[in-house]
DNA sequence: ATTATATATCAACAACACTGACATAATTTT
DNA sequence: AAAATTATGTCAGTGTTGTTGATATATAAT
């Protein structure tokens, strides 16, 4: 229906699908994203934990014994800001430290068993909700999908993740 | 390189190739919605705005006359949330009121000048990501990553955007 | 007249980010 | 060996954005 409206504008202002098609995207980017966090953000909640803590527990269990330079490169937040968040989950036993045994100045991090598991509810209804979008969408739009969103971040972070275990 | 790795696990493991893609998914969209977020959040610094703000502006800018209740059910927030912020906006003449003519309980909102400009940059900053990945990827790239954020969000919402002018 | 709806406002609170300053330990450089 | 740099930690103060709960007013619907 609003693609009808677009393409009615489009033949009058050959400009106006372009604009009016950014402006779905913006919107698409909104609300799949609030979506994608919702069902996380509400378990995160019963451990009166934020997505802060997520996003933690996110990416140390996706490169364990990351450090916190990297993480804190990886999330793009102040050390002060990490460290009361990192704080609670060390305390409260989800994410575990290790003294670097090279360069002894490093804390190694890593999920402690509270920590896998949780980390493991909160991947599996965000993969759950991935993947029945991606089944419904099929191979193709996948590729797509993921073609777009490498060209909407900054380049810089193409290698930032998806560097763990090269075995 | 990652994508490397990833196929010569799915060959030991074809469960693998599954998590790994659907990780890659989550890392993606953390990615690309952190940057597609970032330039717009530095322009709204300088006039002492949030993110909050800028949801704010977009959507009635995209929706004139929208009402407060509207607003509140596209935000997902609580009214006293989009009080503080929006009270602001309204106070700093980027945003007007007017009482609706048919049910004057209700407030229409509109974007005031001062409104509608910082609505365009900000804007054209995410649109020009947008459109520069759009570009990059091409059209079937476009639609399939359009498809895939459609899966990912809550039905609910299908349409509860783009229905502004009809003319 | 009563009830429901739409908006507003006050107060208290929490999560999560920020800046700035300072401290400590380990490594690297000179 | 001394000085500089790096990695981490911590304290204090601040701001944005969200929450709950209570209360108020005007308008509309029944």
């Amino acid at each position: 229906m609003s693609k009808t409206t677009a393409r009615s504008r489009a033949q009058r202002n050959p400009l106006y699908l372009r604009e009016e098609e950014l402006r779905q995207a913006i919107e698409l980017l909104f609300f799949a994203y609030r979506d994608f966090t919702g069902e996380a953000d509400k378990i995160l909640e019963e451990y009166g934990f934020g997505r802060a803590h997520h996003r933690i527990i996110y990416f140390v269990g996706a490169n364990p014994g990351i450090t916190i330079s990297e993480l804190l490169t990886i999330l793009k937040i102040t050390k002060q800001s990490l460290s009361r968040v990192l704080g609670q989950l060390i305390d409260q036993a989800f994410v575990s430290q290790k003294t670097d045994s090279i360069d002894r100045r490093r804390r190694q991090l890593f999920l402690a068993a509270k920590g896998k598991s949780l980390e493991s509810t909160l991947t599996k209804y965000q993969s759950r909700r991935i993947a029945k979008a991606y089944r419904l969408a099929g191979g193709e739009a996948v590729d797509g999908f993921c073609t777009v969103l490498r060209g909407i971040m900054n380049d810089i972070d193409y290698n930032s993740f998806s560097n763990d275990g090269y075995e």
